[in-house]
DNA sequence: GACAAGCACTCTGCCCGTTGGAGTGCTAAA
DNA sequence: TTTAGCACTCCAACGGGCAGAGTGCTTGTC
């Protein structure tokens, strides 16, 4: 925290153009570049007294004497501080978004999934999507089915989720008996959280006579798995390809874990939930968090809500080096469609 | 089809040396190595002559003159199809499949989703699973759940498969009246098959009057749509990242198609019905199909069975040049312990 | 004092010729 | 039919030389 954000305008400038053309070229920049192509009005000479100040300030980075700079995270940070609030989209860009969601989409989920393409395929990188955490949400049906020799208890949430666990059938209960509970569950259940749920479906235990006693213990014991999240809650990810593709940016090696990284799905769970609780759009670049240190990529991404509650999070990864501008508007832009697509599903009417 | 598999005795070993020298190392290779490695008893010039033969009948490849050969799809059909039937699997292989299988699963679709973990950790490539499609299955139950201003659809196969359908809901039709009419679908439309339970909701339509009637509607719309299987089935894919690590074998371009290709499902989803169609396990090389041949890529896939219907497939993806007899020996071993699950989840006891 | 111009210096990337080695293909002998 | 020998080919690796891009510093100018 060393002079907190004043960097003077020109260094300021200098910094910006320094990212812009990097993220454009991927080549480490020369001071000459940015004398014609980005009109400061100053030499050659003078930027290159900016770069080394700015090196000296940990803004810049050297692969070697005689090389161009290359930003590092802070500077990508500085950059991103610096962008003005509302980025303007493309026009494509804001027509493909518009295209997206003009058909009536019902299901939120199928709605996300078909966002983390839509990120995808506009920005070129990875695409995100936190679905509603069925912890968080109350129960609007819960219904038990025999599937041989096991019981599947399946708990829908209000906002469309659909979760499932699959039991041990206890002996003597038949399919007859799972339809006649089944039927009174919806009533004496919906409406409360999960946590709730299981404490209600086990004083129901205690009052109940045998044949269903077992049963609601059963069930609340499928509340409890779900409560405690376990393989509960996923993270949706769309178009891996291009970061296959975008890999010259990347190691083997680091690839290779932030794939893996998205196929275990808790890491990135973990980050956007951190965003989810953010008020507004959250950018991590590369080392600010030890996981996105760990792969080498930044994340944007930005929350969508219901009304007021902040449901989930949308967004995207891709490595440091990324077009934070185009990136940040776009996330930025489908959260909001998503969040009126929410909003509009959970109206009843 | 020349040369009907008779390429002499010899021929067929100094091929098969070859493959397994080449799969090992990578590196094109040479007589000398084979005669030194592989005791074939003849010298480097025999074994010369020979591969001039090979490469002659299209079983090999000279990147230039003085380099080693290598070898062609065709080659690697030859090789596996020279397998012997019953590969021995390693002692750390089999225990691991041991281990996963151990604990008790009671959801078929978790334990695909395990298995293509399993398959990928194993082999090294990525893990394939095709579920039991809903639409070869019969109905288990079906539940009607309103959402806000949308109605859901649940359908549940036997074998315990979830489908939901998010659909609009008509006019004064509330949570009430859709649980009413619930409670007695499960019995109506239980043990028929998705097409039949269209057909059935069509036809209680008609003769119902005007609340449900229009809801029968709605159902036997919902239904239409499982059967058509517009993003019904899907394909489980675990252990991507072990291909962007492989990607020596892959030009860019191509291990990005493959990505590609993973994620969007269709050509995959094919690929596996096929294989699930298929008596036993098998093998796709390259060139031989369509799709592998854009990827430059083999699948090895094995359906596996409840008692004596297939339900679906596991199997694996890799570049051509792939260990087929490990790869082969464990989708044959997972695929046989996912038919013993399957056989034991389907009976009810 | 801030900016610009000039200049020496440094490092990379590339071209290119050389060389060693691996591998083939052919021929002739066993 | 096999194999030993040999000439030939081609690549991959090494190293020197060169051009270019870029810096840092010093000096001059407004």
């Amino acid at each position: 925290m060393e002079e907190q954000d004043e960097l003077g305008e020109r260094k300021a400038r200098v910094l910006r153009a320094i990212v812009e053309e990097y993220v454009r070229t991927g080549e480490p920049v020369g001071s000459q570049t940015i004398a014609e192509g980005y009109d400061l009005g100053v030499s050659p000479a003078t930027i290159r007294n900016e770069m080394a100040a700015l090196e000296e300030l940990g803004y810049l980075d050297h692969p070697h004497t005689s090389a161009g700079r290359i930003p590092t995270d802070r500077a990508y940070r500085e950059f991103v501080n610096s962008l003005p609030a509302a980025g303007r989209l493309g026009q494509a860009q804001s027509r493909a978004i518009t295209d997206f969601f003009a058909p009536t989409v019902l299901d939120l989920e199928e709605a996300l999934r078909g966002a983390t393409q839509l990120l995808s395929k506009l920005t070129r990188y990875a695409g995100l999507a936190l679905p509603p955490s069925i912890t968080d949400e109350r129960v609007a049906h819960v219904e038990l089915v025999g599937i041989g020799s096991a019981i599947m208890v399946l708990v829908v949430g209000q906002h469309g989720r659909v979760d499932k666990r699959v039991l041990d059938r206890p002996d003597g209960l038949d399919d007859r008996l799972l339809l006649g509970l089944s039927g009174n569950l919806a009533s004496v259940l919906g409406g409360l959280t999960v946590a709730e749920a299981k404490a209600r479906a086990l004083q129901m235990a205690l009052e109940a006579s045998e044949p269903d006693r077992v049963l609601l213990t059963v069930l609340a014991d499928a509340f409890g798995e779900l409560n405690v999240g376990e393989g509960t809650d996923h993270v949706l990810v769309g178009g891996v390809a291009n970061l296959a593709s975008e890999a010259e940016a990347w190691h083997r090696e680091t690839i290779h874990r932030l794939i893996e990284a998205l196929e275990r799905e808790s890491e990135m769970l973990q980050l956007l939930r951190e965003a989810a609780s953010s008020e507004d759009l959250s950018v991590m670049i590369g080392g600010e968090h030890p996981s996105t240190g760990q792969w080498e990529a930044s994340v944007v991404a930005a929350p969508y809500r219901a009304g007021d509650t902040s449901l989930g999070t949308i967004g995207i990864v891709g490595p440091t080096r990324m077009d934070y501008l185009t990136a940040i508007s776009t996330v930025r832009a489908v959260a909001r469609r998503i969040s009126e697509l929410a909003t509009s599903l959970g109206q009843p009417r």
